[in-house]
RNA sequence: GGCGCCAUCGUCUAAGGGUUAGGACGGAGCCCUCUCAAGGCUCUAAUAGGGGUUCGAAUCCCCUUGGCGCUACCA
């Protein structure tokens, strides 16, 4: 039984790299018909909010992700401790006594590495068990083997084989002083007792990795199988932060720029992993079905982004290759979001309005563009731009653009070919070239001097306010 | 300091012993064209350095350098 989990600490928003590595255990879930589950990873209290908890919802299902089974660590204290209590029951866990704060004074940097506080390992357990009776508080360290040249080993799916002298190892803490459990214990008791198969995370977690074997073997658990992910840094080659590097490390803000949400997705997925055949835009499915950790890559990635633009050029690039190419339906929703937050209404006629976002989306790189570029298509209060008004300023031109006016009222068509015989019998007619009355049509009909097919554009605005608009610009 | 991981165009990446080192974004140009996009074409730009192994190395090995991670009673 496959099982995976995304496992948060509610501490801050939601951060881009948990998105990626949410989607990277979400895909392989998927793909092989595995149970995804989210799993917030509460245990330090101070640090917890409410508001980073919704951050993450909201950010899920914003990327339209969902998960299969839902877990809170802060509910499942009794399973960290009983795991605790069994690993001491064993003896390969023990009480360090040490005041907090102490021993990490004494720490030597430059000379023999810390291993574990001195006399504590070697307490007999009668006087072990006296003292905590006693109520001193201790901390629950793991013994971690000695002196048997013992090797921790394991295989990553993306990093291949690992190994780590036990040597190498420090007395970890499983139990904090006052009885809240570690990350380390919490994070393997529970993966055990959801029975996750595979943990994907972020190679940050790489050689806690030799720690958590330690801990599943001594809880008796079966030890998953591991895939570790590439990072996600900033351009200046550091972790990213909200501190040092601020909105671009926020779900939110790639929401708030009018992306879609699975172009988003897919742009995370590229960082990191390769379908490895030059394809770059995929379909939520297509990506789905060629997943693999083999396409996953060892080496961090950059979001290339800068202080002026806080978006990576290759995902606005995306955004708009999906704007264009998805069925209209899929994205008219986020388009009359945009509208409305605009002051907009939609048209009531929704093939008229999937028509008109489908003339338009072509030019458009997100969704914020048919707020702005898209206001005359959708509303009468838009302004003429000054390269709309250059093309209004040919002479004649405001003369045959009222002039067209009169004879399309007398079109009973209406229609793209109708519009655009009337403008060339006219421009015949009159001896000036078409373009004269097609640029002044676009100019007219939505004050931009570019945009679509200046016919496509009589039928996009509607007969009555293009009739209107060219017969305001006489005046 | 110790331990571990990583290293191909500015960025994302492909090639995993034999390629003119491929694609994409970005930038530049051309074509198309009623404008702007889109699309098509062209150009720009990389195997960190040094040693090996080999007929042949971006690819395997070693060293150096650089980056990152862990080294907490954070996760």
């Amino acid at each position: 039984m496959l099982r995976v989990r995304f496992a948060p600490s509610p501490t801050g928003y939601l951060h881009i790299g948990s998105a990626r590595t949410f989607i990277f255990n979400w895909l392989y879930a998927r793909r092989n018909g595995g149970t995804m589950i989210l799993r917030l990873d509460d245990t330090d209290v101070e640090r917890n909010t409410q508001a980073s908890i919704d951050s993450i919802f909201d950010g899920l299902n914003w990327l339209g992700l969902s998960w299969d089974e839902y877990y809170r660590q802060s509910d499942r204290l009794d399973l960290h401790r009983q795991a605790a209590e069994a690993i001491l029951a064993k003896g390969l866990g023990y009480r360090d006594f040490t005041p907090a704060g102490e021993a990490a004074e004494e720490k030597p940097h430059d000379g023999e590495p810390w291993r574990a506080n001195p006399g504590q390992r070697e307490m007999s357990k009668e006087e072990s068990d006296r003292r905590a009776a006693a109520g001193e508080p201790f901390v629950l360290r793991f013994r971690v083997p000695r002196g048997e040249g013992r090797t921790v080993v394991f295989k990553d799916a993306v990093y291949g084989d690992q190994a780590k002298a036990c040597e190498d190892i420090e007395d970890f803490a499983l139990l904090r002083s006052n009885g809240m459990p570690t990350y380390h214990l919490a994070s393997c008791a529970d993966d055990a007792d959801l029975r996750i198969s595979h943990i994907i995370r972020g190679q940050d977690h790489l050689t806690n990795t030799f720690k958590h074997i330690l801990i599943f073997e001594a809880l008796g658990a079966a030890v998953p199988q591991f895939a570790h992910l590439p990072l996600l840094i900033a351009p200046d080659g550091a972790k990213l932060s909200k501190r040092k590097h601020g909105p671009v490390v926020s779900v939110t803000t790639y929401r708030d720029a009018g992306f879609l949400p699975h172009s988003y997705v897919n742009f995370l997925c590229l960082l990191g992993w390769s379908p490895k055949d030059n394809r770059e835009q995929m379909t939520r499915q297509e990506i789905i079905d060629i997943f693999s950790f083999e396409g996953i890559n060892r080496s961090n990635a950059v979001v290339n982004f800068t202080d002026t633009d806080p978006i990576d050029p290759k995902a606005l690039w995306l955004n708009s290759q999906h704007l264009r190419s998805l069925p209209v339906a899929d994205i008219l929703p986020g388009v009359t979001a945009v509208l409305e937050a605009a002051g907009m209404t939609p048209p009531a006629d929704e093939a008229h309005y999937a028509a008109v976002v489908d003339l338009i989306r072509a030019r458009y790189t997100t969704l914020l563009d048919f707020g702005s570029k898209g206001r005359p298509y959708f509303s009468d209060d838009f302004v003429i731009e000054p390269a709309a008004l250059e093309k209004l300023e040919v002479p004649g031109a405001r003369e045959l653009l009222v002039g067209l006016a009169a004879r399309l009222e007398l079109d009973p068509e209406f229609t793209e070919a109708s519009v655009e015989k009337n403008l060339r019998e006219l421009a015949t007619e009159r001896g000036v070239k078409a373009g004269v009355l097609i640029n002044g049509s676009r100019a007219a009909l939505t004050g931009q001097a570019v945009g679509p097919s200046a016919f496509h554009l009589y039928t996009a605005v509607g007969r009555d306010r293009a009739i209107a608009r060219l017969k305001a610009v006489g005046q």
